[in-house]
This record gives C-alpha cells, structure tokens and sequence, in this order.
DNA sequence: AAAAAGCTCCTACAGTTGTAGGATATAGAA
DNA sequence: TTCTATATCCTACAACTGTAGGAGCTTTTT
C-alpha cells in the first residue's frame, strides 16, 4: 500500500463517515472540500478500487462504493511512515512537539497521563 | 510548499546532518538509503532548489548544496498536513495513539508529564 | 600535458496524480 | 413511452516524481 494522496483521504474520509454512498451522494459530500465534477470522483474511485483502497459493489444500480480498508489501519500506516519519516523515529520528540504547538483538553490531557503511567512496568 | 515527497525528505536529512556537501559526497550519503546515481542526486538538488527547498552555493566549484528551510519548520508543517489530514485535527487522538502504540524512555516520559501539567493553567 | 575523476547541463521517459469532457446506457418522472 | 437526470465507460492531458544517460567542462592526479 503506498502513501494516500491527500485527495485520496478526502475521499476515504466520506465512505468511512457514511459508508456504501452512490457517485451522486459523493460527489455531494466531496462538493465542498473539492468541488469536483462527478466524473473526477468517478475517476477517484474506479482508481482507488484498483489500489485496493476502495471496494465497489456492482450488484444493483446505481453502484454503492465502500472504503476498503479501515480509518485505523490507514492511520497506523501513515502513523508509521511520519515518524521514520519527519522524525527518523524518535517517537518522545514527536509527541513533545504536537503536544507543544496543539490544545488538548483536560480531559484528553488526564487520559494521556494515563497513559503514559500504564508504560511504567 | 508542497508536501516534501519520501525522496525530499532523505536529501534534505543529509543536507541537515552535514551542510553544505558537494555532489558527490551527497550521493554518497544517500547512497545506501538510495542507490541513487550521481545524475539523479544531482536532478533532485536542481528540482529542489526551483522549489525554494534547496540553496546552491554557487561561487567556486564544485558547487556546496544547503537546505533552504530549516527541519524544524518542515517537521511544523508536515505536523500540521498530518494532523488535518490524517486525524481531522484531533491532536489529543494523535499523541494517545503514537504513545500506545511507540515505546518510548522514561525519561521521555518524565518530560511529556511536565508538559502536560505546564498546560494546567 | 594527458588521462582520470568529478561536476554540470540538457534531455528523456514511464508512472502517478489531479482534473475532466464526450458518448452512451439506464432508471425514474411525466 | 419519451424525456431527463444519473451513472458508467473510455479517453485525455498537464504537472509532478522517480530515475537516469550522454556530452562537455573542470580539476586533480600521474
């Protein structure tokens, strides 16, 4: 599996949040971020079918077209590739610099001193 | 800035590791993570330079090829692209699932604490 | 100075990505 | 059943990415 495009993440975005849409139900969805022509999602998605990315079902028409895999494996995956990438996998720097920059809640901030008492072993 | 490409980000971690190279020691650099001859070396410095990412020294010769941005502001924008991207901008899901899933030091951990409470305010 | 080694220039070429147009088939509306 | 809105198919095309080869120029070495 290669990298996703960001246009590929937008696409995969909309099948994750509301699965089995038709070409028409996505392009509306895409319509904002991308105002694409129905013919460029069409192209995205018999593309992305090729890669593996997308599933389409073909019994029925119109068509309903899926993502093939799921957000969190595709999150791992480029999970992966940032940090060897951007940060040669250095892990503890990479942390320490979204958590410098981003605002978490206080709630979020108790559950990562969770976790991060749950690594003392 | 376009997003760097897998291959920018290798020719721009030697040129942070050890600035201002000629061609042949930056081939050589690259060369196990590469293989790369020194014409496509050279392709990818002549690219990158168009793209404002490289800086060619070019009195005297053989010529010295710098980064013309620093890592730090990379790593701030390709952190940016990937949070957005990957994580629709939910920072605090982010950093809980690099540190579930990424082994990281004691003392990292000691760190990460600190900032988490240097954001209780 | 002649040869060897290294550097730069120009050119190429296939694959991927972003974006869509035109033609045709088909299903739903009138 | 005829029109209309969708859907699908096929084709295109420019920019960008990965990867170099060959020619000619410069520096270093013998």
């Amino acid at each position: 599996m290669t990298k996703l495009s960001q246009r590929e993440w937008l696409v995969l975005g909309v099948l994750w949040d509301r699965p089995g849409p038709t070409l028409g139900e996505l392009t509306q969805a895409l319509w904002e971020q991308t105002g694409w022509s129905r013919n460029t999602a069409l192209t995205y998605l018999t593309r992305m079918e090729a890669k593996g990315l997308v599933s389409i079902d073909k019994e029925g028409s119109p068509r309903r077209y899926r993502a093939a895999l799921s957000r969190e494996d595709c999150q791992a995956q480029a999970r992966d590739d940032f940090l060897r990438e951007v940060y040669r996998g250095a892990a503890g720097d990479l942390v320490a610099a979204f958590l410098r920059e981003k605002p978490i809640s206080a709630q979020e901030r108790d559950e990562l001193r969770r976790l991060l008492d749950e690594m003392e072993v």
